[in-house]
RNA sequence: GCCGCGUUGGUCAAGAGGUUAAGACGCCUCCCUUUCACGGAGGAAUCACGGGUUCGAGUCCCGUACGUGGUACCA
């Protein structure tokens, strides 16, 4: 970045509220909350929801919840706001027009009267094998209905009459139109092969080109951080900020590259498609009813969250994977981020994920395992016991979901055992062995571990059956499977009755 | 079609003219653990292709291929 430090960094998050907040959304996000809080800057949301026929109910509130959840608080958004208010386009509708007059009056835009009819009629007629989208551009804009081919009477006149219109830019012939991306450097467009957009729609709104141009440029943003989709329609921006505005004041852009899915662009499709989430939370479509899976739903970490998104697309140059949000912020750098898509990888998401849930604390961990648990209807007893258990099993849940299967049995005996593990190697000898264990450990004075395990090992050595041999099945007597933490450890944690009603419940069923 | 952007193992990636081309995920083998994990040690696997420039190219230039985005009164 430019060491520019006269003016202070604002940079901006914009979404549209459509819908749910995917990936490559939150990302963008995300850099744009490091680099301002790297700079100490202020970091800002502005919602564009200039397009009234895409509104959808509770996707503004959602977005909140979102960054919440993230732990990204913006400095200045519709909910806090600052001294560059409203933050909601629609209720800044009136501070477009003027801008959109003073281009008509420079010559730069024009009034378009055309129909979506005539738009539709001069596609298909336009239309050839070599050209499958024609544009509206310096060659067929003169054989349309607009303020460049209208005589001055017959616009006013139109006007008068209320006739529906837009504004469009009129783009320049022959003229380069380039720009320094702060990640792409230097990209470069014809103007030629440019259409003249829409800036003001019939409704009185502006697109999102006359918006972000306006709107970025009151907000005073010094860094404009966007998806690479954007990056087609910069030339549109540049020459706005070159009439309106100056392009001394026009911040430095970065696009950023996007994130892909297995096939493409990541579609929400593909999270259903592939089993892996796509939106940060959980979002249902208020009109379609549509359900769409969210990372904090199938138990991700907000922390793992961001630091997997940190990594899809920058990369600090050094070792380290796992940063924390402090860490991200201290280390990211603009010059660091890709040019280039990056696929996003669910396994390594999920591995993000188990890193994480093993770097919490237990203390950390408790409220989100809790809750799972009361979802799951499973008395978890007491605080502390609940929190020894967590600490136990951790480092085996990749996803907080993870918990219920992996301690269940610590609260309440197995449903199904896996008794075929047991059956083949089962013999007389060891059903006496277990029969004996129940009343040695019935009489056990002390029930901690290391009795637990002597009176285990002193028997096995009495049958002269080898401990090994006998673990695995104590170990499904007591969990059900193959997996949990060491047996003797259940076994003192679920306590002396517990454990021989376990084992007794469970020598019936082998029996069986 | 046209325009933009991109291209290091299956995936994320380090690399900024001279390296045995890091590391991580995943996969495989082994050790630890007579469970599952964790941890440890190994292994397979890469510079899209073709031309230049250069003593020397993954690194610079050109072309091709491929991928991706745009081509809306959506953002």
């Amino acid at each position: 970045m430019n060491e520019n430090n006269e003016s202070k960094i604002r940079v901006r998050f914009a979404p549209s509220p459509t819908g749910g907040l995917h990936l490559g959304g939150v990302r963008t996000v995300l850099y744009n909350y490091l680099f301002a809080k790297k700079y100490n800057g202020s970091f800002i949301l502005r919602i564009e929801d200039t397009d009234q026929s895409r509104f959808v109910a509770g996707a503004e509130e959602y977005i909140y919840n979102c960054l919440k959840w993230c732990g990204i608080e913006p400095d200045e958004s519709p909910e806090k706001p600052g001294s560059y208010g409203p933050y909601r386009q629609s209720e800044r509708k009136e501070m477009y027009r003027k801008y959109a007059d003073q281009l008509i009056q420079n010559g730069q835009a024009y009034y378009a009267f055309d129909t979506t009819e005539d738009l539709e009629k001069m596609r298909s007629e336009n239309k050839t094998d070599d050209n499958p989208s024609p544009q509206y551009d310096s060659r067929i804009r003169m054989k349309m209905q607009n303020s460049l081919v209208l005589t001055n009477e017959v616009v006013q006149q139109y006007l008068q009459e209320g006739k529906p219109y837009v504004v469009r830019i009129k783009m320049p012939e022959n003229e380069i139109i380039s720009f320094n991306d702060m990640i792409h450097h230097e990209v470069s467009f014809e103007s030629n092969l440019v259409d003249d957009k829409v800036l003001l729609k019939a409704d009185g709104m502006p697109t999102y080109h006359l918006a972000v141009v306006v709107d970025d440029y009151l907000m005073k943003i010094s860094h404009a951080f966007r998806g690479e989709e954007w990056l087609s329609s910069a030339p549109v921006h540049i020459l706005l900020w070159k009439y309106l505005f100056g392009l001394e004041n026009m911040p430095q852009w970065a696009h950023l590259p996007l994130i892909l899915g297995p096939n493409g662009k990541l579609s929400k499709r593909d999270g259903a498609k592939f089993g892996f989430p796509v939106y940060a939370m959980n979002w249902t479509d208020p009109r379609s009813e549509e359900f769409t899976e969210g990372f904090k739903e199938k138990g991700f970490l907000p922390e793992a969250f961001i630091n997997l998104l940190a990594m899809l697309g920058w990369n600090g140059g050094t070792e380290q994977e796992l940063f924390s949000m402090e860490e991200l912020i201290a280390q990211f750098s603009i010059e660091r981020v890709h040019k280039s898509g990056a696929k996003f990888d669910y396994e390594k998401a999920k591995w993000f994920n188990h890193e994480w849930i093993k770097k919490s604390s237990t203390e950390a961990l408790y409220p989100l395992v809790k809750n799972l648990f009361e979802t799951k209807n499973v008395d978890t007893k007491n605080e502390d016991y609940f929190k020894t258990v967590i600490g136990l099993v951790k480092e085996r849940c990749t996803l907080i979901s993870d918990f219920y299967e992996q301690s269940v049995y610590f609260f309440e005996a197995p449903q199904t055992l896996d008794v075929e593990a047991v059956k083949p190697k089962w013999n007389e000898n060891k059903q006496s062995f277990f029969e004996i264990l129940c009343t040695q450990l019935t009489e056990l004075k002390a029930w901690d571990v290391i009795e637990i395990e002597n009176c285990f090992k002193n028997l096995a050595t009495e049958k002269t059956i080898k401990p090994g041999e006998l673990q695995l099945p104590m170990r499904i007597m007591l969990v059900g499977g193959k997996f949990g933490p060491a047996v003797f450890e259940i076994a003192h944690l679920i306590g002396k009755e517990e454990t021989l009603n376990r084992i007794q419940s469970a020598l019936t069923k082998i029996n069986n």
